[in-house]
RNA sequence: CGGGGCGUAGCGCAGGUGGAAGCGCGCCUGCCUUGGGAGCAGGAGGCCGGAGGUUCAAGUCCUCUCGCCCCGACCA
């Protein structure tokens, strides 16, 4: 156990907002000293950050302990064999932290271990007997991420929890994956973070059922769109859209072609050509696997990048570069559409394209658009296909009604990956029948050191962090305000050594400061109740109070365990959102 | 990877046109003070991110480099 005593508790916080944080959970973790940065995306954990990331670990591991999930440890140091077995070492590739040995072989520092586990089984389980298991481990993960940002949520160097199943049929899947659900559910309330379990994307994981369980916060990068009807809740990117386009009666005109000078976005042509957006057809290009694809949407609307990869079964999808899509078509990007496009280009479009009449599109030529397209007879679509963001207000998929939007921060994402590893590693098991079968497996991440920021941005106030109880680097802080007066520093010891012995995680502020900054690191460190030992020592009275709360009651300090012990089970801090 | 910004004391920052490295906070010593970041006095602390160049002279100008931060990497 750590010191308890503030005046050795290493706890340098600082007076001023460090320079590069730029929201409040990285403000105040590094200003309460819960954490430093060592370089972009990885930082030092402090007694006080290392007390709140062991708390939350607990609580994670005891749901899945509960669940009958194994605690394991694998490697961080992964060789690339294993990642060349199943594709990942490309596709993955430019997120992973790679490096060679002396020997010049490459190796990842591990970013996920699926390709780990998956060998392990491959090696260890022969028979059907022997499923399922569920196996994870809390350890940290390697993500060279584009751009670390925001302290502890989006890091390079992270502590993950990652659980995966095995499997000789789906059924079993089924309930563990239902069973992760509910452990999932259990640490977000224990924890006391409000948050929303979503249909989400599987995305470069692969497989194809997964729910993200999303913690509230307008700084938060996940997109979430609910229905207050039906409690229909899914990330934007998953969202169908199950609105009507109605058909268009208008007379087909011929087909002109038109002046537009540097004319390029739908908002110039809009402008230019004075017709609404909705008569526009954006074309927009992608390059994948088997080459270049035109994507069709009405102007007005926005593009969703993860159902085009579905619909194309190609996560390698990407947006052309002007430079491509000049190479490839000999028309400027901005001018570029359908009409008149090679053959080789496979046109997919939206279900908003079928009906516009009359639409405006690329010119295929430097400054040139085309008014009056029609569908059928000026230019051609492969494919149909729902292809649309769908956005706050848009119909709710399940009910009709009108969806809300919202934004999180992703802390937990559980998967069906059914056998696409277990297939490319040739990982399998004999059946009853003797039959030589793939795995069918599942995999469970939960992000152990992006809860603290999440829990931060949900509990704070313009003074400091406002811990909830479940995972506060400490229960009670004791203020001693001035320890020039026997009285007090006597009264504070006492105090402290009662409330320690009941079992209350407390530490005690006997440092020779002034008050203020006593009562300031209090606030800004979060501990959810302090015993002030002040002016009422000498008459035996010690006040208490909860940090989000301006109330400050005094009590006899012969019953302060009884006291902190009342506090702390009506102690409800309040959700900032 | 593209655009922008910043690297000067532990932290936050200032240092036109080149000419003796500064401020606030923090830190150390002493006195004093103690219910919301006290006061006085004294003090320590710098290869001005690194390398090269221009110059009698570079924190300042030029070139390169490393690191950090923000925006973007998508609506053609």
């Amino acid at each position: 156990m750590i010191e308890l005593r503030f005046s050795e508790l290493f706890a340098p916080t600082l007076r001023e907002k460090p320079a590069d944080a730029e929201i409040k959970s990285h403000e105040y973790l590094v200003r309460g000293a819960f954490i430093r940065k060592v370089t972009a995306g990885v930082f030092n954990y402090l007694p006080l950050g290392k007390r709140v990331l062991d708390k939350i670990w607990k609580i994670v591991k005891e749901e899945m302990d509960a669940i009958g999930a194994q605690e394991m440890l694998m490697p961080i140091i992964q060789p690339a064999e294993l990642w060349k077995t199943t594709g990942r070492w490309d596709d993955y590739g430019p997120t992973m932290m790679k490096f060679k040995d002396r020997h010049g072989r490459d190796f990842t520092l591990g970013p996920t271990h699926e390709e780990v586990v998956t060998f392990l089984m491959k090696n260890e389980i022969n028979s059907y007997k022997q499923l399922p298991v569920t196996v994870y481990q809390i350890a940290n993960k390697y993500r060279d991420e584009l751009r670390p940002r925001f302290g502890l949520l989006r890091a390079r160097e992270f502590v993950m929890k990652d659980a995966y199943s095995f499997h000789s049929d789906w059924n079993s899947l089924d309930e563990v994956y239902q069973k992760m659900r509910k452990a999932y559910e259990n640490i977000m309330k224990r924890i006391g973070l409000k948050y929303l379990v979503i249909e989400a994307s599987s995305g470069a994981i692969g497989g194809n059922e997964s729910h993200e369980f999303v913690s509230l916060a307008p700084i938060g990068e996940s997109n979430v769109l609910y229905c207050e009807k039906c409690g229909y809740q899914a990330s934007d990117e998953k969202t169908p859209y199950a609105g009507k386009y109605e058909e268009q009666s208008e007379e087909e005109l011929p087909l002109e072609k038109v002046d537009t000078p540097n004319v390029k976005t739908v908002e110039q042509v809009a402008k230019f050509l004075g017709v609404s957006k909705e008569k526009i057809v954006k074309s927009l290009v992608y390059i994948g696997r088997e080459g270049i694809v035109m994507a069709l949407i009405r102007g007005d609307l926005d593009l969703n990048e993860e159902k085009l990869k579905e619909v194309l079964s190609d996560q390698s999808l990407r947006m052309a570069t002007p430079e491509e899509v000049e190479e490839e078509t000999g028309v400027p990007i901005g001018f570029i559409g359908p009409v008149g496009i090679g053959e080789n280009v496979r046109i997919i479009a939206d279900e908003s394209v079928r009906h516009i009449k009359n639409a405006v599109v690329g010119g295929m030529e430097k400054d040139k658009h085309y008014k009056n397209a029609n569908l059928g007879r000026d230019f051609r679509v492969n494919e149909w296909a729902d292809l649309r963001l769908v956005k706050e207000g848009d119909p709710c998929p399940v009910c009709g009604a009108p969806l809300k939007g919202t934004k999180g921060i992703e802390l937990g994402h559980i998967f069906k990956l059914g056998t696409k590893y277990s297939e490319a590693m040739k990982a399998t098991y004999m059946d009853e029948n003797g039959n030589m079968k793939p795995f069918i497996m599942g995999c469970y991440g939960w992000g152990v050191s992006r809860t603290i920021s999440a829990v931060v941005e949900q509990y704070h106030d313009d003074k400091g962090i406002i811990w909830p109880l479940s995972i506060a680097p400490f229960h009670v802080i004791v203020t001693i305000v001035n320890m020039n007066k026997k009285e007090q520093k006597e009264l504070g010891e006492k105090v402290y050594e009662d409330l320690k012995s009941a079992g209350i995680e407390v530490l005690l502020d006997d440092r020779m400061i002034t008050p203020g900054m006593k009562f300031n690191d209090a606030d800004l460190i979060g501990i959810p109740i302090r015993v002030t030992v002040g002016k009422t020592a000498a008459e035996g009275k010690v006040e208490i109070k909860k940090r989000y709360s301006k109330e400050r009651k005094v009590v006899e300090a012969e019953r302060i365990v009884e006291a902190v012990k009342e506090a702390m089970d009506s102690y409800d801090p309040p959700v900032v959102l």
